[in-house]
DNA sequence: TCATTATATAAGCATATACTTATATAAAAA
DNA sequence: TTTTTATATAAGTATATGCTTATATAATGA
């Protein structure tokens, strides 16, 4: 079981305004079991590619997310050494299970993987 | 032990931008625990009493938190009743316990009580 | 009834946010 | 070495947000 980590007001409300936006809730969702690459998130979020890179520079610079190069493709992960990481894995288990939409990629041949 | 519930990423996310304010953030960690009034909000947050009306007016809309009418006062609590009460309940404790600046109002003679 | 107290609401405004389009960069492939 | 693919960044813009000031409402008390 995962320690649960009090944070500060201000550190607390800037990774709650983070997750309260449905792409990026959605992303943060994704992430929860996976890796992900951007051209997935952009598939299955239907939104241009800056659009996504946008959002996910702001879960990166605020030390949410993790960022790793695997050829052609950035691969994004969730930061589980922030201290933000208790309180996200809370809140990401009020939030339907996102894996249908890595399936169903998956199966349109669409998920990348380096592996 | 309360339910788990799950929230549609829509829901959800309305839910968390609401608490990603540190206005409100704060008033709900102070609700966690109480009933209070609009001035004692005003007086601990040091915010206008407008700016404090219009915060408290998202959550009530949003059905985050309940009012009930004291006489002059207007009390607000959290509203259990309402599905984003087991997320609500979870990011709480991610945060400092609020009740030392209810004390410390208390001790200034400026708590408002009706009971 | 009129004044006072507590709160709500409306209008205005400066800043923040989330897109768009255009362009830059970085790795791999031809 | 040039092209292609994946991603990042920059600039521009429409809308959202959170305050301000001014005013309205609602309950109490003189």
């Amino acid at each position: 079981m995962l320690e649960k980590t009090v944070l500060s007001i201000k550190d607390a409300s800037q990774v709650l305004k983070l997750l309260g936006d449905q792409t990026r809730l959605t992303i943060m969702g994704l992430l929860k079991n996976n890796e992900c690459c951007v051209c997935e998130f952009v598939e299955i979020l239907d939104m241009s590619q800056p659009a996504i890179s946008q959002h996910l520079r702001k879960l990166r610079d605020a030390g949410l997310v993790k960022e790793q190069r695997k050829g052609h493709w950035m691969f994004y992960s969730l930061n589980q050494e922030d201290d933000s990481f208790s309180l996200i894995s809370e809140v990401l288990e009020h939030i339907p299970d996102q894996r249908e939409k890595l399936i169903q990629l998956e199966q349109s041949g669409k998920r990348i993987c380096c592996d």
